[in-house]
DNA sequence: CACTATTGTGAGCAATTATTCGGTTCTCCC
DNA sequence: GGGAGAACCGAATAATTGCTCACAATAGTG
């Protein structure tokens, strides 16, 4: 965090309450500004009129506006890797179904919220250096559990774990965005249970 | 074609050769250009400058930026129809994995050749009515000439074949991209291998 | 050749928008 | 209360860029 890219650093520290308090309005407005006219029409002007600001007091507290989006990018990806983390902990002791599940499960809640602001940071979002490498960290955390369990776990049958690990976690990512994103949320539990069951019955004999 | 939205619509029809011959210029000019700057910094004036035409000519035969992209994705889609037409119909009298490799063959193929303008394309490309709808045609196509295998393939053991063969479908799409884009081409073949028997496993018995 | 239709040109317009900066208002603390 | 720093303001700027239009060149036709 500290040590963070150079353009999308934050600009300064608030010392009082009602700076910090302006910068959760800057982003809470620019996550609304966002999902509602994606990145390019969701302009900066439009973000300080809704978080009702001046737009010179945004530009204190963020550079530019790819650095907007780049926190809300962040805290999503934090809540994510925290919600994969409580998941994994509470499932562990069970059957690779149940973890596969755990997996899911955490996936489709950390997206249930805002669908249309999470098409944004998945679609529109500007790609800094810093940001793709940090989803790269995270995608590689889950994939080397993934890997390291297909390797112990009794029920494992894969050869190649390492493919199968990336498979497993790529799938689970870009599918469940893809359900998010579509129109009928009604059926996500028949959805997750197919993909609990595809990905079971590749992991597992029989 | 012919019923397409105005404001993607081509401005006129060529009636000589070299008329024609911009017109592709055009598009092979503004293929590269959005392949390497991505489409908000792929300037219309930088696509005129590559194709070695005027920017006035551009807006003789694309009313505006966005016609140009959505008249490379239109082709880009019928490429990829055509792709997967001619490798079931090669393939169609065989086992399930069979038909399922050449979905996946079919959508490898389709992608290899640009994969940064493919990039473009899924991530930043404007999303008009139209072209969504014909996106969506395509899927509800595949996806039904794969519920209908479902429901008659001696090998099938799946009870919701509509949401496999969406699932399906869709982790093939997603997945092949994801693939496709990363660094690493090398394991295609891995990838391929693993993504149709975890398919296979799926929606056939034991 | 002369006339028309088609195609090509590129300077510049119009509109948008990220960002700055000179100045005001508020908070804190002595 | 008063002074200093923090926070806030918003008109103005600078730069970009999609796109037009008045004109020039070329191709087809009788």
């Amino acid at each position: 965090m500290t040590t963070g890219d150079r353009r999308l650093r934050a600009r300064k520290q608030p010392r009082q309450l009602r700076a910090e308090r302006t910068r959760e309005r800057i982003l809470s407005a620019a996550a609304h500004v966002f999902a509602e006219h994606g990145y390019a029409a969701g302009t900066t002007n439009r973000i300080a009129e809704r978080a009702r600001i001046s737009i010179g007091s945004l530009y204190q507290y963020y550079p530019n506006k790819d650095a907007i989006l780049a926190e809300l990018v962040s805290r999503h990806l934090e809540v994510g890797a925290a919600a994969v983390q409580r998941t994994l902990s509470e499932e562990l002791p069970g059957s690779l179904e149940g973890i596969l599940r755990g997996f899911v499960r955490a996936a489709i809640e950390n997206h249930l919220d805002d669908p249309q602001l999470l098409r944004v940071i998945a679609e529109e979002a500007p790609r800094s250096q810093e940001l793709l490498e940090r989803v790269e960290g995270f995608e590689r955390e889950r994939t080397e559990f993934l890997q390291n369990l297909l390797e112990h776990h009794p029920e494992s049958r894969v050869a190649d774990t390492a493919t199968a690990a990336r498979l497993v976690v790529t799938t689970i990512e870009l599918v469940v965005h893809k359900m998010i994103a579509a129109p009928d949320p009604a059926d996500v539990d028949s959805f997750e249970n197919e993909m609990v069951d595809m990905l079971t019955r590749y992991l597992t004999a029989g």
